[in-house]
Parts: structure tokens; C-alpha cells; sequence
DNA sequence: GTCTATACTTGGATAGAC
DNA sequence: GTCTATCCAAGTATAGAC
């Protein structure tokens, strides 16, 4: 299928320029030129693929999303203590900041005040990220006694708002660095506290 | 000065205008034409008192953070213990979300990334918020067991961070809800481990 | 499926009348 | 200091040739 030369292809090397030019130029630089212009090709292929650059855009995060995931899911697996958690959590989440990969999902998150539209669409692909989040903390606090201390829906709310932010302020004139620093505190005092705390069953 | 009629006040009332288009209708949506229409006063305007768009939005953003830091400064003065600074920034952040004063810096970092000059601009700007938050959590921390652990700078990093996450969030449909349920849990959490946690000196 | 050309809209910015 | 009129650049979107 979708043997026509170029067809599923384009639509991939559209994302791909779609993805690239959020991370590089922000929302209100993601116009349907300055994509085109980014991936090389005609800015009417946009319309046709996708209808509108909006939707492009959302193809674009859902395809930055599932990329990411399954990168997160992946370097979760079997991780058993907060430590090991934080660990992981930190080292992925140090190449996206290279890359910019949730930057994608934060200059969204903005541009959806101007195209309110945007808005339950960006809400719905977070959605995964929260479960995800939630999840991965819930399989680390079973048992220790933090779990009925912490709710962990409000937690995992926060860490997603944390990367977010993180990211955004990353992304601004010599200030990842300072991000990176933050990481580094963050796996130092989590292995640190585990240290004094109570060892979950689960570890 | 600025005796002629209209003068002062106008250039207010045209921040006043940006402040509100940026908080509602976001960065991409911030245009000349479009902060014109939210103060019922002319374009034309806003270029001969601010000369660009982009300077009007670095304005209001000096303003709303003058105002917000006044406000933060107030409530946090003479705070002792990590509980009562919770309860205070809770207090006033709540204030912020519904209103939306945050949002302007959020959607500025945002849209930083397709106007690069105000990047440097913006760092600026941030740079106090980051130092008022240490100093609040210095004072706070100082004496306790936790102070030789955490860097305060890294901690003060992150909570600016996460402000402007939750923000970001927070403004999308449905998810103020959530942002309101993480603050009580905050100081709930903050009240709790102060009383599991040695008392500080200070307090 | 892709390109060129083009219609139409919005936005930044300035000139000049008042 | 403010308004009207206007220029020009950039943006979305579509029609139609290839």
C-alpha cells in the first residue's frame, strides 16, 4: 500500500519538519512556510496531507508522543525503587532537553490559547503522560510509607508541570545549564533520602 | 508632566491591554491589532509608545511582575517555617492561577522561541523571581537538617519551573481543577513533614 | 501526489491629517 | 498625542497544471 512513490513517506517527512521547526521556531513560528521551508518541500503539501496546520501540529505531538513513550516505558521497566526511578527518569529526560522533545508539547500547550481549538485535543494527548507518570510512581511508592501519605494523581500532575517547565525555561539563553544542574540534585538527593528512609518491600 | 490630557495614562492603559490579550488570548495571539481591540483604542498607538509590538509585551511583562513580586514580597514577610511560606505562596499562586498572571511570563518564554531577541529580555526578567524564591526558601531552610542538603538555588530553579508548568496547565480545558487540588495537597504534604521533620531554629 | 500561481486575510509599521 | 489611510510582508488556503 501506499506504494504512489512518495505517499506515506511525505507525510512522515512533513511531521518530521512539522516537529523540528516547533522545536526551533515555537508555535507562533510554525507556519505552514517556515514548516515547508524547514523539510524541503512545497507548502501546499501541507494542506493537502493534513487540511490545516493545526492538525499537522497535532500530528506532529502525537507523533514527538509515541516516540517518547515508548522511550520512557522502555527505560521503566522493572525499575522497582525511587532511586532507580529518578535515575532512569533523569537520564532520559536529559536527552530530551538536548533535543527539545517535550518542548513540542509545551509551545502547544501555549500556541492553545490562540487557537482555543487546540485546547481538548492537547488535553486528551497528555492524558497518557499523567497515567504514565502516575503509574511509574505508584509502582515505586507501593508498600513504603510515603504511599498513603501522597496521592499519587496530584504527584504525577506535578512532575509533568515540572518537566514542562523545566523545559521552557531550558530553552531560554544560557539557562540549560542550570537544568541540568537541577537534574543532578534531583537523582543525588532521591537516592539520598532513600538512604534514610525505609526500604520498600518491592526493591 | 505628561499633563497632556491622555498621555500617561494611555501608555497604561495600553499595558494593561497587553497584559490581558497575552493572558487570554496567548503569545501568537498578542497581535498589534489584537491588543488594540481588547482597550478599545487605536493600533497605530501602541507603535509610537512602544515602538514594537514585541517592546509593549516586554512592558507588560514588567509591570504584571512588579505587581506579582509586591504581592509575593507582602505575604512572605517575616514567614519563619517551610509550613507558613507553603501556605502563603499557595495562597497568593491560587490568586494567580485564576487570574492569570503567570501565564504572561509562560506565554512569553513560549514565544521566545520565534522571536530569539527577546529571549536575553526575558532571562532578565526571570533572574529576580529565582532570587526571591531562594531567599524565601533560604530563610526558610536556614538551621534546618535539610539546609546542608538541598541547594537552594537548584530547588528555587525548580519551583519557578514548576509554577510556570502548572500555569501552562492549568489554563487548559478542565485541568484548573487539577492545578487547585496539587496546591492543597502542597500544603497539606508541607504541614505533615514539618511535624515528622526536627522544628527550625528560626521558627 | 506535487508544484505553480493566486485569492484573500491578517499583521507590522509608517505617513500625514487633525 | 491620537486617528485615518495605506503600504508591504507573511500567513492560510484553494484551483488548476503537471
Amino acid at each position: 500500500m501506499e506504494g504512489t512513490k512518495g505517499g506515506g513517506g511525505t507525510r512522515a517527512r512533513i511531521i518530521d519538519a512539522a516537529i523540528r521547526t516547533l522545536k526551533g521556531r515555537g508555535f507562533a513560528g510554525a507556519s505552514a512556510r517556515a514548516i515547508a521551508q524547514t523539510g524541503g518541500f512545497n507548502q501546499a503539501l501541507i494542506f493537502y496531507h493534513f487540511g490545516t496546520v493545526n492538525d499537522l501540529l497535532l500530528a506532529a505531538l502525537d507523533e514527538t508522543s509515541a516516540r517518547r513513550m515508548q522511550r520512557y516505558s522502555a527505560a521503566l521497566r522493572g525499575i522497582r525503587t525511587l532511586p532507580e526511578l529518578m535515575e532512569q527518569a533523569a537520564r532520559i529526560y536529559r536527552e530530551d532537553l538536548e533535543s527539545g522533545h517535550i518542548k513540542v508539547l509545551a509551545e502547544l500547550i501555549a500556541g492553545a490559547s490562540s487557537s482555543p481549538s487546540l485546547g481538548p485535543e492537547i488535553v486528551t494527548r497528555i492524558e497518557p503522560w499523567v497515567g504514565f507518570t502516575e503509574e511509574a510512581l505508584g509502582g515505586v511508592l507501593a508498600g513504603s510509607p510515603l504511599e498513603p501519605l501522597v496521592p499519587t494523581e496530584d504527584l504525577a500532575f506535578a512532575v509533568v508541570a515540572l518537566y514542562l517547565g523545566v523545559e521552557l525555561l531550558a530553552h531560554l539563553n544560557g539557562q540549560l545549564a542550570r537544568a541540568e544542574r537541577l537534574i543532578d540534585t534531583g537523582s543525588r538527593l532521591s537516592s539520598l533520602f532513600a538512604g534514610i528512609l525505609p526500604t520498600s518491600p518491592g526493591g
